[in-house]
DNA sequence: AGCACGCCGACT
DNA sequence: GTCGGCGTGCTC
């Protein structure tokens, strides 16, 4: 029996199956799916296994060592379906396996020395292997010890050992129970609190957790101790999930009666799920028109089919009023998978939908590939977030992954949104979608009234600061009549950057073509992309001047200049530097909620799903801060934004104000956002795209090449543009090469290539031989990246 | 990606 | 003359 292994190691030689010959005890458990550790080379490394055969073509085949899974970890679609995650983005199939699983899965190496002889060996030596034997590859190399023991290995003293390790834990809680043989009588009469924790544990059937039975009786691990070596009790080990929302009860929630607007949206959705028939809906809905319970019931049908769901939300928006939605309705049939849990948690629920005890998850991204088997609907709310697209390999977009899984499983995809991406607005007119419209609110208020101030006129009446005459004075309204306002700060690609302000140098990451960014708590300057940190100099580097500050304008210093004009307000600030602990984010929003602060201040992060009733305020500080970005979604990101940002006032009885500033009051993406008319907006913007021969008229494939010296770089990229202008189509437009938008990171030079595209049926297998042709791994080689429909162009 | 094998410069 | 630099090629 001999078995095609795809090994662990993402690299162009390594990306096709290696056979082994499986071992005769082995036989019954291997099969394709389940992982195995297999000897490569002179190392030890994991693998899956594709399939079994009777024969190779390769004349010595190695055994395998040992299965790492008893039964399979990805069923037969998902395997299947990471050959087309390969082919689709042309990632290294073993990337698209590993995407599949969560992080805990993936497998660690260890090396470790085994003292084979000892006798003349070098004393040093000896003394390392008598403190760690066998001794770890790292206690050697900080002992500097390596050079010696690969003298040893030569001479066979030594022995190197490779061992595969697996990093998530199953977690095990430690029980004890009564032995039986033994009872209470037995027990000397002065042992008082050996009797005690009897009588605990016959009020427990015998048995409990040895945490909780130390907290019950009020004794220490040592009294327990006695009695196991006395033979009262018997210890024993129990698995464990972890569960991230224990200490939360979930309040039980029924259906609501959909009003007549949901039900019409909901009839063919339910249609289609009663059928078992594919076909992709976009539920296009203004922010309150109750688009969650259209997914609720949804659901709910589903779940009567004896089927599961998927439910993606954005990362950035999978907050506890969400999980609390989706628990309080179906209880713990539901698992979460988000960024927030620690990686053992995320196991833990990963599990659960692999042994089948929950039937919902709802999760970021990556839940795309929750491994149930049978899929009765897949829903991606909020589908225009640009977070559904993974940035790096295999560069997959969580929408595709959907519509190719409800294809196989025969069901339908519901893509949500108030502001949908024009690729799928644009599909849904063409009638590859079923478009499904929300038009009212649910509870029939008005859409908050939204005024645009045009920052350009303050100035020149002389107000400089970062808050118009008309914010400050609404800010002051609501905070006497004790209602809430949020202010919202759009930073993303301008943030606190420190300059001269004699000679205008603007300080520089050393390896990245970037400008560092500011951070207060540390007063030091940090590069986003290499990570590269140093203090904030006192003099400027070019010219020695002191007069250096930073500019831009951070959550932080928003926050200041609050304070200096409204000292008496509670702000509350939310962005990376406050929410980066753990818990931290639920907690901040809590506070708020409870009604502790007046303002709340922050980033992207509170653009989505808040929902308090006491918000009347929802304040934009500078609306064009994205607009003028180079990237071609730039309009479209800027009215998805403020269209989302302005869906956070006035919720419920309270009428809602937004107030919007802008240095560019007559962009159309502003000007629409104001009357929240995504009609216009979508009609308009495809004018734009149409002209400039974006999508969705056009597709879109980026290379991008990087190689220290820039003229190599720039060579490849030029070589790679001929190849590309031979043999596509005259249809096909290729832009480059031209430096990318950060033309450095990390020391390394990048240029970039991008292809448009309408029909081309051979750009797949181009790009193949492309990436085939120049992906060397050699020392001075570039690195080449292919992103078949990038949302990012950097 | 690792790791071994193998061919040319500065040292005991 | 050797030690060791890292270029080249292989991993079932």
């Amino acid at each position: 029996m001999i078995a095609s292994v795809i090994v662990d190691v993402p690299a162009k030689q390594i990306d096709r199956t290696f056979d082994y010959q499986v071992p005769e005890n082995l036989q019954s458990v291997v099969q394709r799916g389940i992982r195995v550790v297999v000897p490569f080379g002179p190392r030890k490394i994991q693998g899956f296994i594709l399939g079994i055969k009777e024969e190779s073509s390769v004349k010595k085949l190695k055994l395998i060592e040992e299965v790492v899974d008893i039964e399979p970890v990805l069923n037969e679609e998902l395997m299947s379906l990471s050959e087309w995650l390969t082919e689709q983005t042309l990632c290294y199939r073993i990337s698209a396996l590993q995407v599949m699983l969560p992080a805990a899965m993936k497998a660690k190496y260890n090396k470790f020395f085994h003292l084979l002889e000892d006798v003349d060996i070098p004393s040093h030596i000896r003394e390392l292997f008598q403190k760690e034997s066998p001794l770890t590859w790292k206690t050697a190399d900080e002992q500097h010890a390596l050079k010696d023991l690969q003298e040893l290995i030569k001479q066979r003293k030594v022995e190197v050992k490779y061992v595969v390790r697996q990093s998530g834990n199953v977690k095990k809680k430690r029980f004890v129970e009564i032995n039986g043989q033994l009872t209470v009588d037995d027990i000397p009469a002065n042992a008082k609190k050996q009797k005690l924790i009897m009588e605990h544990l016959n009020r427990h059937d015998g048995k409990m957790s040895v945490a909780e039975l130390k907290e019950a009786a009020g004794t220490t691990s040592a009294v327990i101790k006695t009695m196991i070596d006395n033979g009262y009790l018997k210890e024993f080990f129990s698995e464990q999930y972890r569960d991230p929302f224990a200490e939360r009860t979930f309040e039980k929630t029924e259906h609501f009666t959909l009003t007549p607007d949901q039900k019409n949206a909901i009839t063919p959705i339910l249609e289609k799920v009663n059928q078992y028939e594919q076909q992709t809906f976009l539920l296009h809905g203004v922010t309150g028109s109750g688009k969650t319970e259209i997914y609720l019931q949804t659901i709910d049908q589903v779940l009567k089919q004896n089927r599961q769901a998927i439910m993606l939300v954005p990362e950035i928006s999978l907050t506890p009023q969400m999980v609390q939605r989706f628990k309080g309705r179906f209880g713990n049939q539901v698992a979460v998978m988000h960024s927030g849990l620690s990686v053992g948690e995320k196991y833990d629920e990963w599990r659960k939908i692999h042994r089948g005890e929950v039937n919902v998850v709802v999760g970021a991204r990556s839940a795309i590939f929750a491994p149930f088997k049978k899929l009765g609907v897949i829903i991606i709310d909020e589908e225009h977030e640009t977070s559904y697209k993974q940035e790096d390999s295999p560069r997959y977009h969580a929408r595709d992954v959907a519509i190719e899984r409800s294809n196989r499983h025969g069901c339908p995809v519901i893509l949500g949104s108030a502001t949908p991406s024009l690729e799928s607005f644009a599909r849904a007119k063409k009638g590859n979608y079923q478009l499904l419209e929300l038009e009212y609110r649910m509870n029939q208020q008005d859409l908050p009234e939204v005024r645009v101030i045009d920052m350009r006129e303050e100035l020149r009446e002389g107000n400089r600061s970062m808050f118009s005459r008309d914010l400050l004075t609404e800010i002051e309204k609501r905070i006497e009549k004790k209602e809430q306002v949020v202010l919202f700060l759009n930073r993303r690609g301008y943030s606190s950057f420190i300059m001269c302000r004699d000679c205008g140098t603007v300080m520089q990451c050393p390896h990245c073509e970037v400008s560092l960014t500011y951070h207060r708590s540390k007063e030091s300057m940090k590069c986003h992309y290499c990570g590269h940190e140093e203090y904030v100099p006192n003099t400027c580097p070019e010219c020695e001047s002191e007069h250096i500050r930073y500019f831009g304008t951070g959550t932080q210093k928003v926050e200041e200049e609050l304070f200096k004009l409204m000292p008496h307000v509670k702000t509350i600030r939310m962005d990376v530097d406050t929410t980066s602990k753990k818990g931290s984010h639920e907690k901040l929003l809590d506070v708020f909620g409870r009604g502790e602060a007046d303002i709340l201040l922050g980033t992207q992060m509170i653009a989505k799903g808040l929902d308090f009733p006491n918000i009347t305020l929802v304040g934009v500080l500078s609306a064009d801060t994205m607009l003028h970005l180079p990237d071609f979604r730039a309009s479209e990101k800027t009215f998805q934004l403020l269209t989302q940002v302005s869906g956070r006032a006035g919720r419920h009885e309270k009428p809602g104000e937004v107030i919007i500033q802008t240095y560019t009051p007559e962009h159309f993406s502003i000007e629409l956002a104001k009357s929240q008319n995504y009609e216009w907006f979508y009609q308009k913007e495809m004018m734009m795209r149409k002209a400039a021969q974006y999508p969705p008229f056009y597709y879109l494939s980026l290379i991008t090449l990087s190689h220290e010296n820039v003229n190599k770089a720039a060579g490849v990229c030029n070589e790679i543009a001929d190849i590309l202008k031979s043999r596509l189509s005259d249809q096909s437009i290729i832009l480059g090469p031209v430096a990318s938008p950060i033309a450095r990171i990390q020391d390394k030079y990048r240029y970039q290539c991008i292809i448009k595209y309408k029909r081309e049926p051979e750009l797949k297998n181009l790009l193949k031989k492309i990436l085939d042709q120049y992906s060397d791994t050699g020392k001075d080689a570039v690195t080449i990246h292919i992103d078949v429909q990038p949302y990012i162009m950097m």
